[in-house]
DNA sequence: TAACTAGGTTGCGAGTTGCAACTGAAAACT
DNA sequence: AGTTTTCAGTTGCAACTCGCAACCTAGTTA
């Protein structure tokens, strides 16, 4: 594995720092989870959250600045607004989904009773969020590379592979990362 | 689909609020992502974030208190400090790489140049994080729903599932909801 | 011994957050 | 019509957090 060292480009341009700059604010994941659980109007988040009536207008505002809900009159009741997620914003529940198990995998409190996520067509639960390889197989991080664009491999067609199709996401720093060697790592 | 309102429990019981309790914090995901691209000392992480000192010292012990990174002193010297990614911390690989790939499909600068993230097994870039069925099935927003424990279907050889097992993942709150609604509404 | 390095801690100003009270318009009651 | 209630905000103020720079301490190097 070559040595892949880049002259330390800003970390900016990354994905996840855009990201971040909507909802890594405070309140805005727990407000998206709302919207996802149908909350539409202000008072429904306000008694439901417990959050600050400022700060949750200030979120609400930003959150539909950047795209994830969109404010829209209500018909039947014009003092009425109501907030719904867009398609950028249905985007995020893989995210949020991942986050969340995370919590409830490492979390104190499991409670049992609480309604579930299942897939509609079966009724079963559904399973944990993985990060899938082009071909579907389930990767962990052993299974990881970080590589330059021009270092990929070939499909069975031989086109070569861009980063930009099917998310390849890039880790934004020029270094060769051994996820394996980290997980070894991590099992002490 | 019978009406189905609970309570209105305490919505900090649920996985989301525990992981954003550390997860949250302004600078922990970034560091997260450092972690992961193999930064190990307290100087790397400051030279390579830009975070402020102080900020950079409350963020490592909290992460540290929560299990995400543990901190052992250098063997060749001993005053340097080696922060690593624990099992824990691993396993919010998937939580960060939605989260990028959500800022990268949606953000306003792709820089093709950065190294990706690939599969090791073919050098193919890795496909988007997604959310399994118990079969290995793609799902999206229109194949959720949300139910209670009791009404969850059976398995093939009859048992019931449980939403502990395979992360079944509650929403938290009492209420059915049809993500297939949200997402027509999300297409205006 | 002096200088340097790694990892923190402390003090200070600026920005955020939360709480409570107020506003202003639309709906509902009487 | 006139009062009250509801909805979605805004404003003022106290408490907390952030970022910056300076300082501190133990371990390493010259």
């Amino acid at each position: 594995m070559g040595e892949l060292r880049e002259p330390l480009r800003e970390l900016i341009e990354c994905g996840l720092p855009q990201a971040l700059e909507v909802m890594g604010e405070r309140w805005s994941f727990m407000i998206l989870r709302a919207s996802f659980n149908g909350l539409k109007h202000f008072e429904e988040f306000l008694s439901e959250l417990g959050i600050a009536r400022n700060i949750l207008s200030n979120r609400l505002a930003k959150l539909v600045e950047h795209g994830i809900l969109k404010r829209e009159p209500c018909a039947d009741d014009r003092r009425k607004i109501e907030y719904r997620l867009t398609e950028k914003g249905l985007d995020l529940l893989p995210a949020m989904l991942a986050l969340r198990q995370w919590g409830q995998k490492y979390g104190s409190e499991t409670v049992v009773e609480d309604p579930v996520l299942v897939d509609e067509r079966d009724r079963l639960p559904i399973g944990p969020v993985s990060i899938l390889a082009h071909d579907g197989r389930i990767l962990g991080p052993q299974d990881l590379w970080l590589t330059r664009p021009a270092n990929l491999g070939r499909r069975a067609d031989g086109t070569i592979a861009t980063p930009g199709e099917s998310q390849g996401v890039s880790l934004g720093r020029g270094d060769v990362v051994d996820l394996a060697e980290a997980k070894a790592a991590a099992a002490r």
